[in-house]
DNA sequence: CAAAACTGCTTGCATAATACAAGCAGTGTT
DNA sequence: AACACTGCTTGTATTATGCAAGCAGTTTTG
């Protein structure tokens, strides 16, 4: 809890909190992947993260107020993970990265169709992904649109035609 | 120049080139403050990088390709760092940041002014900034309109504005 | 009802990144 | 001739990361 900052400059004050290699993994994931409990983050995540910086990226991020944690109700040691609004609004940071990651960096297909779709998508989009997160994770009454589904559904679809073409 | 990626997500590439405390905080002031040399880059900043840090990441950021070196003809020791294309492309990624940044984080007046123009402009702005980049980067033909010289401006009036108001 | 699998983590240890202070050889200025 | 400036490097201390193993309790399974 330390409160000592190299400067308020916007981009300094974020980069003290995301700026590292694996806090942003980790809310991509809960973000895009809907993962809410740790060993679904731990091992369900492409990049292989350890599991004492996950716990301890989960720790600074609740600590932080990008996500919050609560039991689960169906599991005695359950912990549930939760974005928060403040984790909610990394929605444009995301769409702004993946987008330059896919104009600039060996992105496989599958791994950026959902960039793509944010990118394609705009604001509007972004402001209806927002809405269904507040629903999946802070209880908000769910938009009639579901940009996850869409998410995941261009996705699965690029995986089955990377499949087919795989398996000639 | 490892070849071994993480994964082939656009957020993980991003990450791991500029996922750490200091790579965007040198290209911030490449961009925003137009600190083209190593000293400058080393002493003008608010947050004070260490010089071998400061040292590796220009080192870093060439190798990436996000800006470029080359020797300056004024003085056979100075080296003169400019952004790329791809370095120029993170003016979007900077607005998001810093209007996250914003948004949830004690950002001071006087370093949050740029922010606040770059999230008011909008994209129209942001391309106005790009191509203002390219011509001070880049040799390309200088645009009409100085984004440059307004956020500077604006900069500098909110300094000015915070001196008046603490010396009562 | 015992074995197996699963839960969110912790611990120990090796390696890598960062921070801080000092310095260096050559260049340009006074 | 003295001094300041140039882009760095070097050395050392601390902190972050990576990897493998393990742990106490909970739930599922044969």
């Amino acid at each position: 809890m330390k409160d000592t900052h190299r400067s308020g400059c916007p981009i300094n004050l974020t980069l003290e909190i995301l700026g590292d290699r694996w806090s942003l993994i980790v809310l991509r994931d809960m973000m895009f992947g809907n993962r809410r409990h740790f060993r679904e983050l731990l091992t369900k995540s492409e990049e292989g993260i350890a599991s004492n910086i996950l716990a301890d990226r989960l720790r600074r991020l609740v600590d932080k107020g990008l996500i919050s944690r609560q039991d689960d109700p169906s599991h005695k040691q359950k912990a549930i993970y939760s974005l928060t609004e403040m984790g909610i609004w990394l929605v444009p940071v995301f769409a702004a990265m993946g987008s330059w990651g896919r104009k600039f960096l060996p992105v496989t297909e599958e791994l950026s169709i959902r960039a793509e779709l944010l990118e394609d998508g705009g604001p509007a989009l972004w402001d209806a992904f927002m809405s269904e997160l507040r629903a999946l994770h802070l209880g908000a009454p769910s938009p009639e649109r579901s940009v996850f589904a869409e998410l995941q559904a261009a996705y699965e679809a690029a995986v089955l035609r990377n499949r087919m073409s795989k398996a000639v």
